[in-house]
RNA sequence: GGGCGAUUAGCUCAGAGGUAGAGCGCCAUCCUCACAAGAUGGAGGUCAGAGGUUCGAGUCCUCUAUCGCCCA
């Protein structure tokens, strides 16, 4: 017997989360391939701290870890974080404007190191918050998609698919942010509808008979206007087609991008992507400035004339209004236009404008050189979109599968360098001297030391001098991701395998490099990867043009789209491209969770790059789950200031409130709406779950588990109680099985409160605080006695036993206070609950019968309750009660000490006929009278049997209508018209109860 | 323009052919020995609208309205 005191979440949760990281419990070191369970988490971005859709997102997959984990797999979740390119850039250039710097004044080198000093600090805080919600990942597993490992398999994935043709560089019109500075990929631009407006403009005829007019949203762009388009068939301008235009305003020379000489004298042209029906059906050709210019452009080997920077301020091109940001410039070129009397009308306009996802700046189409991938290329397109139509990869709820292949379907290549500084450098050096593109990797070398060094400082390092001291400390620094491990020990266990002994000193670096310069050194060793600076004691690496061997190489400035490493991650994390045995053994993964935003940009990315690189596919089942909103629906975001941050509601209502509150909120493909109140509402059940624990360990006896052999035989409350466990036990696993975590968040919060709580365990009291009736002989008191420890024993039995399996059947749900719980109970046998086996539909223990009888007692309960409460009997006062029933009667009879108990009776006393003067009540054959005394408000009960007469009298004529319906008897099917039927004479009957009731209330008054 | 989803109690949502359920909120009575973060009882809904299928429609079909999201 112990009292475990009140619900308190802090203490719980600090003690348990404490505990998990320091025995690294979820942490395995060989995992059986036939049961393994493996899963990657998406890796949140190094920018902050975790919102709502985290935590949710964790706890989804913490759910069906630990479930899988109890059912026995070998469970292998595997954390990590991303390095989120411009985001992460985004943050840290703020927090340096802030102080009134910018990147752009401290440089490259300087500002990276910023970002590497502000990652530590994000990373930390986001590990705190993953393990206060209880997430039971494993952390020697960890990953960062910038760490030393990840960076290598980076370079690696880029030269597979550089020499397999799917990358390639090209001149293209891609999306530009002018204030980020970079170009974003299709997926990163979002549309906005904006009011705007159309603008009339008259294009003069070179031989001055007439014009053409044209309308176009984006005036200013006309400097930089290559031709004029029509629809071949549109009638209006057959004639027009091949006539030259004198493009207005512009009176100077522009320079093309192939640096020729471009004229303000423009040709009319026929390209059936033009759109009659828009405006004119004339339209201004831009090929530098618009996508579909660009295409028809390029069609029609236009000229490409660039009229603005990368600020998107006009450029020389625009002459007179060079140097004006794009927006002044139309202002300026619309009042022009409007002086020379070309500006024939301008309309109200509705259009969507393309914005940068990260800093909402309308993008600006530019040409430029970027780096794409073909994911067009049949070998990633077809694989992906065959991998999930056969059903190799699961979507649930399933229509994102529609999605999913409606977009792969549709699929454009993908941009994936970014003129940013933050992230993967593209492994791309331009040979100065043949114009070579070399794409390095490791691969390129034979020798270990080779290899490190490379990697050391392939992202933009190159070329820099070193001594052997300082690539040493280098590896043996503490690698970034687990301190605890240095570089080099990080490289061994997650990049370079298959060298493991190597060992690597200053020494031995010293000696290496001695050798290689050394033109003395043995023939058969590759040489001259290292040159010497005598006077500084310093080395360079040298790379060499794999074409004319020139060392006059220069790397590519930009950097790998965040999602190119994002996408490699459920292979990246094991060791890949070493064949670790990680990587054999967990791959593929079994589930992945995650937002529906992020199907295109990383699911459907990871499939491409899964099946491609792996030949398999990356996950098995994929879950996508809502997003989190506001209690008016609207997403929650910090200009808005409607976040609700997870770590002030674990610190207000415990973590396993928020969990249970995200789980039970999760319906399939639906938007969750999140107020404080729902967190509230959940931590009552912690507070409930807790206190029905306290209850139990208060009355167990500290003997108890020797003692069982001398149990009584369980009551049918036993039985009902073990059977509700039971197949709730069958509810929970099904609904987990498909991902159905409200539902099966639903039925445990039914059984524990309504059935275990509210039932059992009150009627469990009866026998907890039974005691001998001290009246009795001395002899037949000893005889009451054993009887009663008897009872006792068996009540408590079942009590722990049917706590115990709840406590695991709510464990992946609210981990810390089943922990603690079960940690309490004498019956727990291992280091954790959540190593204990899920409990399982048992067929065993069904006992109908007992569960029917419980049931129809409850109601015999309930309706004298009801009966007290309409005549305002107060919960103290014990009132003494008669009773006459048919089938019930000896139901009733055998459950009389728990009814006089639960509905506080008295006395409950058998009688054939209705006393008189008395009021009553009923539920089915069973029918109860309280004489009438003082006080008792006769009216009150008359309006609650009115009431019923009312519901009863309407129900009955609805059975009644359809049993007189001919088609009904015919064609419904024969149960239904028997289960009808029966109801109809219960009605029948319950409406002769109600009246008569009525007709004696009434006569009282 | 194309597609997807939603519309059920005051609020947030379940329910997927047999005449409506939960949590929160509300009302009433109670600080009854696990829990006032509680107990007991109760009020509250022509299931957005119209048509159709069916013996029978929140539930299936069609259309309309409103709202939201995605893609172009």
């Amino acid at each position: 017997m112990k009292d475990i005191g009140q619900y308190n979440h802090k203490e719980i949760e600090s003690q348990y989360s404490k505990i998990v990281v320091e025995k690294a419990l979820y942490s395995l070191q060989k995992v059986d391939a036939d049961s393994k369970f493996s899963v990657v988490i998406p890796p949140p971005n190094v920018t902050g701290s975790l919102h709502m859709g985290h935590a949710l997102n964790a706890t989804l997959q913490d759910v069906i870890c630990r479930w899988q984990r109890m059912l026995g797999k070998d469970v292998v979740w595997v954390p990590g974080f991303d390095h989120a390119g411009i985001a992460t850039q985004y943050v840290v250039d703020k927090q340096l404007q802030e102080k009134g710097q910018n990147r752009l004044d401290i440089g490259r080198e300087e500002f990276l190191k910023k970002v590497w000093e502000w990652v530590p600090v994000s990373r930390g805080a986001i590990r705190e918050q993953f393990e206060k919600l209880g997430v039971s990942v494993d952390w020697k597993r960890e990953r960062f998609t910038l760490d030393e490992g990840f960076s290598r398999a980076v370079r690696h994935a880029f030269r597979k698919l550089y020499e397999e043709g799917l990358i390639y560089r090209g001149e293209y019109i891609v999306s530009w942010c002018p204030k980020d500075l970079t170009a974003l990929s299709d997926l990163e631009v979002e549309h906005e509808e904006e009011e705007g407006r159309l603008y009339y403009i008259r294009y003069p005829l070179e031989d001055g008979s007439g014009y053409i007019t044209v309308a176009t949203t984006r005036p200013e762009t006309m400097l930089g206007d290559t031709a004029v388009a029509v629809h071949p068939e549109d009638e209006r301008y057959k004639g027009f087609v091949g006539k030259r235009l004198k493009l207005p305003l512009v009176e100077w020379k522009r320079k093309a991008m192939d640096d020729s000489e471009v004229e303000p004298l423009i040709p009319v042209i026929a390209d059936d992507r033009v759109k009659p029906e828009f405006g004119t059906g004339a339209v201004k050709i831009t090929p530098a400035h618009d996508p579909l210019d660009f295409e028809i452009g390029k069609s029609h080997s236009l000229p490409m004339v660039q009229v603005m920077d990368q600020f998107a301020r006009m450029n020389a091109n625009a002459g007179e209004f060079s140097g004006l940001d794009r927006y002044e410039a139309r202002k300026k070129i619309v009042s022009r236009l409007e002086e020379l009397g070309l500006l024939e009308k301008v309309e109200n306009h509705r259009h969507a404008v393309g914005k940068c996802y990260r800093c909402k700046t309308v993008l600006e189409p530019t040409v430029s050189t970027q780096w794409f991938l073909k994911v067009s290329d049949p070998r990633i397109k077809e694989t992906a979109l065959r991998v999930v139509r056969e059903g190799l990869i699961r979507f649930i709820p399933e229509n994102w599968q529609k999605v999913y292949l409606q977009w792969v379907e549709n699929l454009k290549d993908w941009c994936i360098s970014r003129q940013i500084w933050w992230g993967h450098r593209i492994p791309v050096w331009h040979c100065q001297d043949c114009g070579h593109q070399n794409v390095f990797t490791d691969e390129d070398f034979d020798r270990v030391y080779d290899k490190l060094i490379f990697n050391l400082i392939a992202d933009g390092k190159i070329g820099e001098e070193f001594t052997p001291e300082e690539v040493a400390e280098k590896l043996s620094s503490a690698c970034f991701v687990h301190p605890e491990m240095s570089v080099l020990e990080f490289y061994k266990r997650f990049a370079f395998n298959k060298y493991h002994s190597t060992e690597v000193d200053a020494n031995s670096l010293r000696l290496f490099f001695t050798q290689d310069i050394n033109p003395m050194a043995i023939l058969t060793e590759k040489k001259g990867r290292y040159k010497y600076d005598p006077k500084k004691k310093t080395y360079r690496f040298i790379l060499r043009c794999k074409r004319c061997n020139s060392e006059n190489l220069r790397q590519e400035e930009d950097v790998l789209d965040t999602w190119f490493s994002s996408a490699l991650w459920p292979f990246g994390v094991f060791g890949w491209p070493e064949n670790t045995s990680d990587l054999k053994g967990l791959y593929p993964t079994d589930l992945l969770v995650t937002g529906f935003d992020i199907i295109f940009f990383w699911v459907a990315r990871m499939v491409f790059m899964g099946t491609f690189f792996m030949k398999d596919v990356p996950f098995r089942d994929v879950y996508i789950h809502a997003l989190i909103r506001d209690e008016r629906g609207q997403k929650m975001s910090k200009t808005k200031g409607n976040v609700i941050d997870p770590l002030d509601i674990i610190e207000k209502y415990g973590a396993d409130a928020l969990r249970f509150t995200l789980a039970i909120l999760t319906q399939q493909g639906r938007d969750i709406r999140l107020s404080e109140k729902r967190f509230e509402g959940y931590k009552h059940f912690a507070n409930k779950l807790w206190n029905a624990g306290r209850f139990i360990l208060m009355n167990l006896q500290d003997d108890l588990l020797p003692n069982l052999p001398y149990a009584a035989a369980p009551r049918k409350e036993d039985l009902w109680i073990i059977t509700r466990l039971n197949k709730t036990a069958e509810k929970v696993n099904k609904a987990l099985s498909e991902y159905d975590f409200s539902r099966s968040a639903r039925e445990l919060y039914e059984f524990v409160w309504s059935e275990f709580c509210d039932w059992y365990i009150e009627f469990s009291k009866l026998r907890l605080y039974a005691k001998p009736d001290e009246s009795l002989p001395e002899e037949e008191k000893k005889a009451m006695e054993a009887l009663i420890n008897a009872e006792r024993i068996t009540v408590q039995a079942t009590l722990l036993s049917v706590f115990e399996k709840t406590l695991r059947l709510l464990h992946p749900f609210m981990p810390f206070i089943t922990e603690k719980l079960w940690q309490e109970l004498p019956v727990a046998h291992k280091e954790s609950i959540s190593f204990a086996e899920y409990p399982q539909f048992n067929e065993q223990e069904v006992y109908e019968e007992a569960e029917e009888s419980v049931e129809r007692i409850k109601q015999v309960i309930s309706s004298i309750r009801a009966l007290r409460s309409d005549l305002r009997i107060e919960p103290s006062k014990k009132i003494k009660l008669f009773y006459r029933a048919n089938e019930s009667k000896s139901l009733v009879e055998e459950f009389k000490p728990h009814i006089l108990n639960l509905a506080r009776l008295e006395s409950l006393e058998y009688t054939p006929e209705a006393p008189p003067r008395c009021v009553a009540g009923f539920s089915g054959d069973f029918e109860f009278f309280l004489p009438v005394e003082e006080g008792i408000k006769v009216n009150e009960l008359i309006s609650s049997y009115s009431k019923r007469l009312q519901e009863v009298e309407k129900q009955l004529k609805s059975n009644e209508e359809k049993l007189k319906n001919e088609h009904f008897l015919k064609r419904a099917p024969e149960e239904e018209v028997q289960r009808v039927r029966e109801e109809w004479q219960v009605l029948r009957e319950e409406k002769t109860k109600v009246q008569t009731l009525l007709e004696t209330l009434k006569s009282l008054t």
